[in-house]
RNA sequence: GCGAGGGUGGCUGAGCCAGGCCAAAGGCGGCGGGCUUAAGACCCGCUCCCGAAGGGGUCCCUGGGUUCGAAUCCCAGCCCUCGCACCA
């Protein structure tokens, strides 16, 4: 594999440095934070789950953490990076039954592997803040905040439909129910729904908060946040009651009650209360419930009428009921009044069923969509008018808001006053309808949270009590159904309330609960007596940066803000909010993907503080397989962090990941990165090892020294603005080009030994938080004080002039390839250049503060007028530019192209002379404009 | 259908928010050269068209518009990706 050549003694190995500075992090206590900090960066990757091994996934995400907490770090921050583990959940279980053991010692045994995994990717984590959510001293917390939640009523217990085997006896969690026949993914009976009683947490009293609140989160990305909205689901609408003759009223819920006048027919729902009644008396519709009931979908168009009738209270009239499929039992009210010539479902039902088909909305201008804000543009034409007569009900519904008809006195209101007038006109009520439910954290499973409750014949439901907590499970049962009902010892107390026999709640709770507040615990992984450090959490909260995938956008953020928010109202979060208005808001990511618009009007509970705990969220993309897809088992495209640390190096899949694409976009694995990611860190080190043995000379300083220092200047400046960006991989280029800049000064000359030195440590600097090891090594190599994890960030602001010198430098090396191309000259053997004299410089200046008379202007200045036939040329050209961009003076310019001599020479293989401004030849100056310099070439 | 994000040279992908050396970064692929016995790796150039001195032409999905000036701003359309959706 390695032949002993000359290079391969400025090699590293991956295999020996990595563990080595590992260890050395870790005695040093590099990325320990005190608990004094004084609000810190608070810096976290979503924990992972405990399935046992570290995916490609995984390795981005934290990758990218860790890259931006060692950049901070070496910032002068203090930084709060910890890691943790999300321990509890089925698949452990299953884990246990497959391999005759307990979901404990799996789990525990999973956590060893992947801390070590991520140990050797070389992540700094403060590991005395690890928190392991399985663990009694972090679950008797979830059984403590419940307790609180209970407390503040926002717990509850009701019937809730669930999947439900019966093979296994225990419910089942949508994931979990296989395809469309619904079978078990464990035992491949089919699923039945049941209704059970389930524990609750009322996350819907938030809901207008967690949606309003959406707005002000310009440190989110724009589809999280969208996806939040749609998930919440707000919906403005009125209730109305419609009367059935014999079965009293029926309410109903609608956002569209300004077209009441055309309900030509009611609608249930197959699972409505009052369908079920009717089903109990009229065969037809027990036959269509019973339809409905057994396949899961039936024709949009299918229903049966029921031979009643229900009154519009609009217009007294009385309009066949239906039961039809299309209307949803869990969406508004699971009945409504059908206007077929406005509602596309309705207008199809109409069609089958024969039902008449009444317009009462016609299009109107000005009643389209709400209020006009937007002066219409001058000159535009008005809104699209539709034309009332183009307008046909009978072949399409019209959904559009507009001017009501045919609607008794109300014919001429528009959409938008109808419905404010018709809620008290016909009885109605305002109501906000929410698609979010309330969040069912009962689980019948063993590997969860106990929830702490006691059933007592007598008590009912008697909360155990705090100084009972926490309630931990008792040895694991192999069973098929639920093992805490199987434990039979365990589940036998005391009521709490009364001492009678009590059973204790053998539901768990759902796993997002551990999730939705471990970043609290961080702050004090070991407190005895609470949670979290209330005082230290309002300080450290909220956290700054959190990267984890898009796949927990909508479940484990919502009830992370939902925790955080009931917190704060729970008075356990004191300071957050008044923190947390003034700092944090993130200025950077130019992705694209956040948001563009701050909500203006903010609601009085935003004033409070923002209630929020990530500031800022970046959902890293995916990491694809090299053939483009998806990595999976079954593709077998998967690629093993394991096997590239072993291979190549944790730093080189760091580097290759961090420079393959921003973080939130996906790419494809790709074996030729990873191998020119570890190539480039062997240069990098070979650079440094070459210099630090001798083998490079160095010589004096002069300017091409001058050239490099810039470059280094300007390397430093882009790097530290592109890591406060998240975009590594345009910090990773720069360095990267800073390498190559530094092989070829070495090559050119023997370089000036300070400058080439300040190159390489700027270089391992940059570089470290991306890749540490090889970084440690190198300034280790070069004699550095202490480790670069604890190094300072190096200050530099490019040169003045920086931006302008090096296009004209790259313009001219273009432009001499050019002549020498088009020209085709075979050999050259000198290039002279010149810059243009002072004169077209103030020519140019004067020219630039011209109106209107260019030459006229330019030419009435003395010192120009001296030039005569030669400024009034130029004076012409300048009078057709229209846009003057900054330029050097001449002297810059001179000094810019002088210092870029050795790369000209180097390039060209010629003798390369700069003329100073003054001293050039009359015809090669009389060429040269500002920024654009005379050429000559022999 | 509603909403969000996109469409850039052979591919990939920056730039677009803050319009101006933008024929448009970087990478890949391709071409030429160096190094090498050779291959690989590495290094240096080229890679829209025309051009015997740095010039000209065409170009950033399509079509309009704003502007002295548009890949960038505005309008309309087409297409793609994602989220939500028999949602009253």
């Amino acid at each position: 594999m390695s032949s002993p050549d000359a290079t391969e003694q400025h090699r590293f190995d991956h295999a020996a440095i990595e563990p080595k500075w590992q260890r050395a992090w870790d005695e040093a206590d590099v990325f320990r934070i005190e608990d004094s900090a004084e609000d810190p960066e608070y810096i976290l990757a979503m924990f992972p789950y405990t399935s046992g091994n570290l995916h490609m996934g995984h390795v981005r995400n934290y990758t990218i953490t860790d890259a931006y907490a060692r950049f901070e770090m070496l910032r002068g921050e203090d930084v709060l990076h910890p890691m943790g583990w999300d321990s509890f959940g089925l698949p452990a279980e299953n884990a246990a039954e497959e391999r005759d053991t307990n979901p404990r010692e799996w789990t525990m045994d999973c956590i060893e592997t992947m801390r070590d995994q991520l140990v050797r990717m070389g992540f700094g984590y403060d590991w005395e803040r690890e928190v392991t959510t399985c663990d009694p001293d972090y679950y008797r917390w979830n059984q403590w905040l419940f307790k609180r939640f209970l407390d503040h009523d926002l717990v509850t217990r009701g019937a809730r439909e669930v999947n439900w085997c019966p093979d296994c006896e225990t419910v089942l969690a949508d994931e979990q129910v296989k395809g469309e026949d619904e079978l078990c993914w464990r035992c491949d009976n089919p699923v039945e729904t049941r209704e059970l009683d389930q524990w609750m947490f009322t996350i819907t009293d938030y809901a207008d908060e967690l949606l309003e609140a959406l707005d002000g989160m310009d440190g989110w990305p724009n589809n999280v946040r969208e996806m939040q909205r749609n998930w919440i689901g707000r919906q403005e609408g009125t209730t109305a009651e419609f009367a059935v003759e014999g079965y009293g009223d029926v309410e109903i819920f609608t956002t569209r009650l300004d077209t009441i006048y055309g309900a030509t027919f009611f609608a249930l729902s197959p699972g409505h209360d009052l369908a079920q009644q009717l089903a109990g008396e009229n065969e037809d519709v027990a036959e269509y419930v019973a339809r409905a009931e057994r396949e899961e979908e039936l024709p949009e168009t299918s229903g049966v009428f029921t031979g009643e009738y229900a009154v519009n209270p609009a217009t007294g009239e009385e309009i066949p009921v239906y039961v039809a499929d299309y209307v949803l039992e869990d969406v508004g009210t699971g009945a409504l009044f059908a206007v077929p010539a406005h509602d596309d479902r309705d207008h199809a039902f109409a069609v089958e069923h024969d039902i008449p088909i009444r317009q009462v909305i016609e299009p109107a201008a000005d009643a389209v969509g709400t209020s006009s804000d937007e002066p219409s543009v001058a000159g535009a034409p008005e809104e699209a008018d539709i034309d009332p007569e183009e307008i046909d009900v009978r072949t399409e519904a019209y959904t559009e808001d507009g001017v009501l008809v045919d609607s008794g006195e109300f014919d001429g209101l528009t959409s938008e006053e109808a419905r404010e007038r018709f809620v008290e006109e016909f009885d109605g009520e305002f109501r906000t309808e929410y698609r979010l439910r309330d969040w069912l954290i009962s689980r019948q499973r063993y590997w969860g949270t106990p929830i702490p409750m006691v059933d007592c014949p007598d008590c009912g439901f008697v909360p155990v009590p705090d100084e009972d907590l926490p309630v931990e499970l008792p040895e694991f049962i192999h069973t098929t159904g639920n093992p805490l009902d199987a434990a039979e010892e365990w589940k036998h107390v005391a009521c709490p309330e009364c001492g009678g026999d009590g059973v204790r709640e053998t539901d768990t709770m759902n796993t997002f609960v551990d999730s939705s507040w471990y970043f609290l615990r961080y702050v004090s992984p070991d407190l005895a007596d609470a949670p979290f450090d209330g005082e230290r959490a309002s300080d450290w909260m909220p956290v700054d940066e959190y990267v984890g995938g898009i796949e927990h956008a909508v479940m484990h953020l919502l009830y992370a803000r939902f925790f955080t928010k009931v917190l704060d109202d729970l008075d356990m979060l004191d300071g957050v909010h008044a923190n947390d208005v003034s700092g944090g808001s993130s200025e950077r990511r130019s992705d694209g993907v956040h948001a563009n618009e701050v909500s203006g009007g903010s609601s009085e509970r935003r004033s409070d503080g923002v209630r929020e705990p990530f500031t800022n969220l970046t959902n890293q993309g995916m990491v694809l397989g090299e053939d483009g897809h998806k990595m999976s088992k079954s593709r077998g495209n998967g690629v093993s962090p394991v096997r590239i640390i072993e291979e190549y190096g944790a730093d080189t899949a760091r580097l290759f990941i961090m420079e393959a694409a921003q973080p939130h976009k996906e790419f494809a694995w790709d074996s030729e990165g990873v191998e020119s990611a570890n190539q480039f860190l062997q240069s990098v080190y070979r650079l440094a090892s070459e210099f630090d043995r001798g083998d490079i000379g160095t010589g004096d300083a002069g300017t091409i020294a001058e050239y490099v220092d810039r470059e280094i200047d300007a390397t430093v400046a882009t790097v530290t603005e592109e890591y406060e960006a998240f975009r590594f991989n345009h910090a990773i280029q720069a360095v990267r080009d800073l390498v190559s800049l530094l092989y070829q000064y070495a090559e050119y000359t023997d370089p000036d030994g300070e400058t080439f030195e300040r190159g390489l440590t700027a270089v391992t600097k940059l570089l470290a938080p991306i890749a540490p090891h090889v970084c440690e090594e190198i300034r280790d190599l070069l004699g550095g004080d202490g480790m670069v994890a604890r190094a300072e960030w190096p200050e530099a602001t490019k040169a003045d002039g920086y931006e302008i010198a090096s296009r004209l430098v790259e313009n001219t090396r273009e432009d001499v390839r050019d002549i020498i191309d088009v020209a085709g000259i075979e050999d050259p053997s000198r290039v002279e250049i010149a810059v243009a004299p002072a004169w077209k410089h103030r020519a140019r200046e004067i020219a630039s503060g011209a109106d209107g008379d260019v030459v006229g202007t330019v030419m009435g200045d003395e010192q120009l007028r001296q030039h005569g036939e030669d400024a009034a040329d130029y004076a012409k050209e300048l009078a057709g530019t229209e846009h003057f961009g900054e330029q050097l003076s001449p002297d810059a310019e001179h000094e810019a192209l002088t210092r870029a001599t050795w790369l000209l020479e180097r390039e060209f293989d010629a003798e390369i002379v700069v003329y100073a401004p003054e001293e050039a030849p009359d015809a090669l100056a009389s060429e040269a404009t500002p920024g654009r310099p005379g050429i000559n070439i022999e």
